[in-house]
RNA sequence: GCCCAGGUAGCUCAGUUGGUAGAGCAGCGGACUGAAAAUCCGCGUGUCGGUGGUUCGAUCCCGCCCCUGGGCA
């Protein structure tokens, strides 16, 4: 049975996206975006997204496809990606999917629990609650409604906190025990490529720091103007995405624009840190590639020799 | 050249009335099920500028030297 789809995975700035590419060029695939990211439409340079001759050369899907305005979640994303899976098996193409969000491939490969869609009230609620008490109260208001839930997570992690706390007000159902359900994933082990493409630290570190450079060359500073100008909820997503911050500062004054760029840097060195955790604890059965080149060549000949 | 201030972790600095030192940031390790580029947990990584002296013991006190600021010439 052939290979059903390729998944490519790796922290910032590995080269996973030309993987992608390249293996689509190549083979006919499509290439379908995993990072959260990269989903925002008004964030093109500072998400790294392909460019528009790269996506002329293969088809890409989930690219730019939601406004910085909504949230997208992993429930949202696996639902898109689930008509872009039969999209491309549809006109007989590869599916190659490209990201750096573990979860997302997480949920992808064992399934999300089944939580209904919690009511925009319910969520909006919650967040002035988590905004207006101390995270000690919030806590303890979920050992009140949720002792599972409340034993699992730290007093300080307000943000699960504040999940746990809609899903067992809106269902009356513990997130515990949603989660402890069995949901079928979309793609199971199975028939599926897996690459991982995770270079040494320094290599990968210096790839970030020149990548921040190329994007204030190519446009960062304005694009985070833009978005800006749009004054969206500070706690939306996008607005959340690295380097956002830091030259939303420089273009108040704050800062400078060495520390903005240098502060940027140092956002993405970090997270490639926490993308490399969630690699060797979820990943460590995939494939591994110290670059792009070799998974290219490696992948190559794995998908085209019968 | 003289005077003053300072030299302590990768950076910014605190501290030890003499018993070989600790914060923030950075860094490193970890957790992770619907905002995940998020959220959270853990870990000090040091010839205390150099060298002599005093002392049971000096990063701390004293001398000399080096370096960095500032001032006077």
């Amino acid at each position: 049975m052939p290979v059903q789809a390729v998944l490519i995975a790796g922290p910032t700035a590995s080269g996973k996206s030309s993987v992608g590419l390249e293996l689509a060029a190549r083979l006919g695939g499509t290439v379908i975006n995993a990072d959260s990211m990269q989903v925002y439409r008004e964030l093109r340079v500072l998400t790294a997204r392909p460019s528009q001759s790269e996506e002329a050369r293969a088809p890409h899907r989930l690219y730019g496809t939601i406004p910085a305005a909504e949230s997208c979640s992993v429930g949202r994303w696996l639902d898109d990606v689930a008509d872009a899976l039969a999209e491309a098996r549809g006109e007989g193409r590869l599916p190659i999917l490209v990201g750096g969000t573990g979860l997302y491939f997480k949920a992808l490969s064992e399934g999300l629990a089944p939580v209904p869609d919690i009511p925009a009230e319910v969520r909006s609620y919650w967040r002035e609650e988590a905004a207006k008490a101390s995270r000690e109260a919030l806590h303890r208001e979920l050992a009140a409604r949720d002792p599972a839930m409340a034993a699992r997570l730290k007093p300080a992690d307000s943000q699960r906190i504040v999940r746990a706390l809609e899903v067992i007000d809106a269902t009356g159902i513990s997130l515990a025990e949603w989660q402890g359900g069995n949901a079928a994933p979309l793609l199971g082990a199975g028939d599926v490529l897996r690459l991982v493409i995770a270079p040494e630290r320094e290599p990968l570190y210096a790839a970030i720091d020149a990548r921040l450079d190329r994007m204030i060359e190519e446009g960062a500073i304005e694009e985070v103007r833009a978005l800006l100008d749009l004054e969206l909820d500070p706690g939306l997503p996008a607005m959340r995405a690295h380097g956002v911050r830091e030259l939303a500062a420089y273009l108040s004054r704050a800062i400078s624009r060495e520390e903005a760029v240098a502060n940027a840097k140092t956002e993405s060195r970090r997270y490639a840190k926490r993308q490399k955790t969630w690699l060797r604890r979820f990943m460590a059965n995939w494939q591994w590639f110290p670059d792009a080149d070799t998974a290219i060549e490696a992948a190559t000949a794995m998908l085209t020799t019968p």
